[in-house]
DNA sequence: TATATTTGCAACCATGTAGTTGCGTATTAA
DNA sequence: TTAATACGCAACTACATGGTTGCAAATATA
């Protein structure tokens, strides 16, 4: 597809993806996909495309057992998020970024 | 669209539109449309689409002045994905995300 | 007043994407 | 060995999206 920010930013722009992820995260153990696909409404189809997406940008891992494939959730691509967020944290509250690009600026 | 954290993280999934919000931020004025479109390949129809939907996620306000229409970036909206971020920070590092949930228990 | 500039609107095109169904295959269970 | 389960692949549909061009309206300049 494209660059790794815009993976994961387009992964977890939709909703579904973002719930998927998150049932994923808080099971804290690795879930086959069919087991996955029943927490949704959507076809187990459906559900293999988004865990693809999810996959492609790192926020999911798998590992084949037998004729089942145990996805479990990889929050460390966030990291990359996270760090994209980071420089426009300074703005997002003027009187505060006002004052910390003041004293970036004496430091 | 959908929901506010959606339109805003679609926002921002898009590379360009990413370039055009970081262009905004840095130049810590407002700019009228055609000079921001001026700055990048597409056409001035392409960029107006693009901050369309910077706006729609609250991510540029827009004042008019005469014929111009002055485009000033608002960075606020974004503490709604930090927010979002912020749950799964714990998880993304694993050891250092196993102490903190170890800790939260006790706590 | 005539002309140039800034913009919005609408139509259009190509591609991407969220979702479906059908089918074949590998693995497990009876 | 037969039947059930978990899955991938492919085709298809409907709609969203990134991009374009053409044109008309409003504002500013000559």
């Amino acid at each position: 597809m494209q660059d790794k920010i815009t993976r994961i930013l387009k992964a977890i722009a939709d909703p579904t993806r973002r719930e998927i992820f998150h049932a994923l995260v808080v099971a804290s153990t690795a879930l086959p996909i069919t087991q996955i696909s029943n927490l949704f409404d959507i076809s187990r189809q459906g559900v293999t495309k988004h865990i693809k997406t999810l996959e492609e940008a790192g926020l999911i891992h798998i590992s084949n057992k037998g004729r089942e494939r145990f996805c479990y959730a990889n929050a460390e691509p966030l990291m990359e998020v996270n760090k994209w967020l980071k420089f426009y944290e300074k703005f997002w509250d003027n009187a505060i970024g006002n004052l910390e690009s003041y004293l970036d600026d004496k430091a």
